[in-house]
DNA sequence: CATATTCATAACCGAAGAGTTATTGAATTA
DNA sequence: TAATTCAATAACTCTTCGGTTATGAATATG
């Protein structure tokens, strides 16, 4: 349903994004420059990866001078973290002895 | 790079899908007419869904008679939660500091 | 000032994917 | 046995998306 919350899964879906990711998480702040040379993809390519990554919150940007920096936003996983939590509620708060024997009893 | 990631990432990343899931995960299990009945989209659009997220370990199937019976599988999650405490390792291990300084040394 | 570098954007291409309808096979039910 | 229901698969369409090359705008450098 929310739309911040598909961005989020959406940007991660892909293998290039999410090692581009992977490597602002490790080292700080990059340059469109030094990501391109790890990631196997062209500079163009990158840089349309950082603006998914970024509309989704996922990183930010530093433009100084003529080459643009980079760097993980990792608070922007907690909806991730939130809907795992989530789902692990609803599975846990099941009462599933019940319901599988009220089922049962239905058929 | 882990494929079994990609399948997770990859199958939690559709919206329609993410939904028959957390649906699977509020109640145990469901037939695929009782998914479709509220998933918005066709009988075979469930049923590919439903393989998507079946290759991705997240629900199981159990055949009885003419309806299959889908139930998800919480512990399909785990990768994800590793995933996101490896991120947020990286990150805290980060000498952010000192790497910030000998980045601007280096300028 | 002229040249080179860095990144973003535009334009395009091919593959993948999410949806549809039609059909089939298997299992109930009348 | 005949008719019906349930779910999976096939075949197809249309859009999205990840990649490319080409170009442009801004900044740095000789």
């Amino acid at each position: 349903m929310s739309e911040a919350q598909d961005l989020l899964f959406t940007a991660l879906a892909d293998p290039t994004r999410r090692a581009i990711f992977e490597r602002l998480c490790r080292r700080s702040e990059q340059t469109v420059g030094a990501l391109t040379a790890e990631a196997g993809v062209s500079q163009p390519a990158v840089s349309k990866h950082l603006g998914v990554l970024k509309r989704a919150g996922l990183v930010s940007d530093r433009p100084q001078g003529r080459q643009t920096h980079y760097s993980a936003r990792l608070e922007a996983l907690s909806p991730l973290v939130d809907w795992t939590q989530q789902m692990s509620g609803f599975w846990e708060s099941r009462f599933d002895d019940l319901e599988d024997l009220l089922k049962r009893m239905d058929q």
